[in-house]
DNA sequence: CTGAAAGCGCTAACAT
DNA sequence: ATGTTAGCGCTTTCAG
């Protein structure tokens, strides 16, 4: 491995100068900066990033807090995506990823140890269960952290607009003339309490009155759960005319059961979804659904915390609001 | 930040016996060494990996090189999974997970660069473009390295088992009456290759000539590529019985053109898919696709990478042969 | 059993 | 314009 000694040597110089000019510092003869660099250059330096961090104490690694029971956080579609503008921001900003985990080496480590140990600049925290004391311990740190669709007081946050999506969705759905909308929620989480309200509130600015047995608790891409609670939908007397789930996959779980009985979306019932995974638009019929723009998100998330490790005095910890799309699709019939 | 040398001034002790007592050293009378660790915990002392590697040149980090031209190999179903599975496991034997990529920072680096830049101990390789002379630098480097789904000589990989699953699906489908078996295969890579020649040898070995009009090329992942090469297949005047598709992606948008032609699926014509994506069960009909164990696949280049690192001398650099499963669904029609 | 000291590669304040 | 030097936090010989 050569280091910067090697260079000074090569060069007849000290290894302040090396260093100096690696950096492109002012007090340094240009042509002796540009010599040492040419011999850095063909002697194949590459710079130590631990070594750097030990004196400057700054990593250049964001620590990404990704994690769910069944640890397959990063097969969602939606967090993957998220995941992948993390990725491709920090790298544009010369940041790499660390992830934070429970990491099991020699000993259990919590996050805000982990984070620690791998000395990261600051913290991306999505996908998690927020009530986690572990997840408190890391927000209220001294590491900087941007939480991805949950807000912590005085924690800057990057939000997709739930309010908006059920907004759009709902008001979407009463254009098309339906009044009898049933809604299949995800676990109980505080997206889905924003979508909840943003649920009732609509129905009553539309004047919709809301059949409590309408309302269904479901979990989160869990195809098989909205199965079920599909079913018992349709096996009431009065049915509703349109189910909307709580994303995409569990929408396929409820399209399931619907053809189970028979019946044919969207002429016999209509249906609606979440997230608009690209999936969504390969399905026949196109799937109707609310398009959360997951790459802006991870994109707005990186920059906020980037600009929260660099520039710490000016940068204040906010909300910033990522609105999505519906798109209209073809599972939801005109009615009347 | 705590750090050994205050845990040993609390302690009225040496940092070197404070380290050794962290570590568990033998030489060291026990109750010292559990006082000192107690005092550690009371501290809420965390190691600094950094100046640790300094030290050792073990970094624990484990480097992970994925990429495709667009910037969104995390989105595929099949890399997420890997991925996913490479994170759990090295995980559970203390290893975090660094992407290497042209780290944009400063100056541009090269793959090999950015990976001796974090130090990581190994890079697992997959979904690049294995011609790329800086992936040939890395996998040539000193660095241990696995590679997934492609074989370098005297190169640890893993492999999915492209030649059985296709050999599978034909075999199937002889099985289920076809003979007019059309393939629609994907980029030009050793994966499609190898994929195409167990398509000849399995027609061969079941007495089928294929119609050399009934092999498309097409790409992996773009849906509307197989679309195209599908409307190809259904202008012909003697069409194909069943056509196969590189992935499961791919085949949804050659379903999609199907249908536009007025044709049903499988009743006019039978399709399959490749990977077995989680959707693949969910859609309707269930899809006939070769089952890839993308999380075997993570877990087996994982163990080999570490292997590699802690036992240099002992570890062969061979090839692992991962095997899926066809899953039967319902897009292929018996025939007769 | 415990401690002193060297040094991993780098930066940056302080000389010269 | 260039060089000296003191660490960053840790491990690890080698002494005691």
């Amino acid at each position: 491995m050569v280091k910067i000694k090697d260079i000074a040597e090569r060069c007849g110089l000290s290894i302040a100068s090396v260093s100096k000019a690696l950096h492109g510092e002012s007090d340094l003869n240009p042509k002796t900066a540009e010599y040492i660099r040419s011999v850095a250059r063909e002697m194949g330096y590459v710079p130590n990033a631990s070594a750097r961090l030990l004196k400057t104490k700054r990593s250049y690694n964001v620590g990404v807090l990704f994690v769910d029971e069944t640890s397959s956080g990063l097969e969602h579609e939606y967090f993957s995506s998220i995941l992948n503008s993390i990725k491709n921001e920090s790298e544009k900003h010369g940041y790499d990823i660390t992830f934070i985990s429970h990491h099991f080496g020699k000993n259990y480590l919590t996050f805000y140890e982990h984070a620690k140990y791998r000395n990261v600049d600051g913290v991306i925290i999505a996908s998690v269960d927020f009530k986690d004391p572990e997840v408190i311990q890391l927000v209220e740190s001294e590491i900087p952290t941007v939480t991805i669709d949950y807000e912590f007081n005085d924690v800057a946050s990057v939000v997709s607009d739930n309010v908006q999506g059920v907004r759009d969705i709902v008001n979407f759905l009463v254009e098309m003339g339906h009044t009898k909308i049933a809604f299949i929620t995800g676990d109980d989480t505080s997206v889905t309490q924003k979508r909840v309200a943003s649920f009732y509130k609509t129905c009553g600015e539309n004047k919709i009155s809301v059949n409590d047995e309408y309302i269904k608790k479901g979990r989160y891409h869990i195809p098989k759960v909205s199965g079920e609670a599909t079913r018992e939908l349709l096996a009431l007397d009065e049915k509703p005319t349109v189910i909307m789930y709580p994303d995409d996959y569990s929408l396929l779980g409820g399209i399931t059961e619907i053809e189970k009985h028979g019946l044919k979306v969207p002429e016999d019932i209509s249906v609606v979804g979440y997230d608009g995974i690209k999936l969504s638009r390969l399905l026949r019929p196109i799937v109707t659904t609310y398009v959360q723009n997951s790459t802006e998100i991870g994109i707005q998330a990186t920059k906020k915390l980037i600009d929260l490790i660099e520039n710490p005095r000016t940068t204040i910890a906010d909300r910033t609001l990522v609105i999505g799309g519906l798109q209209q699709g073809e599972t939801v019939r005109k009615i009347k």
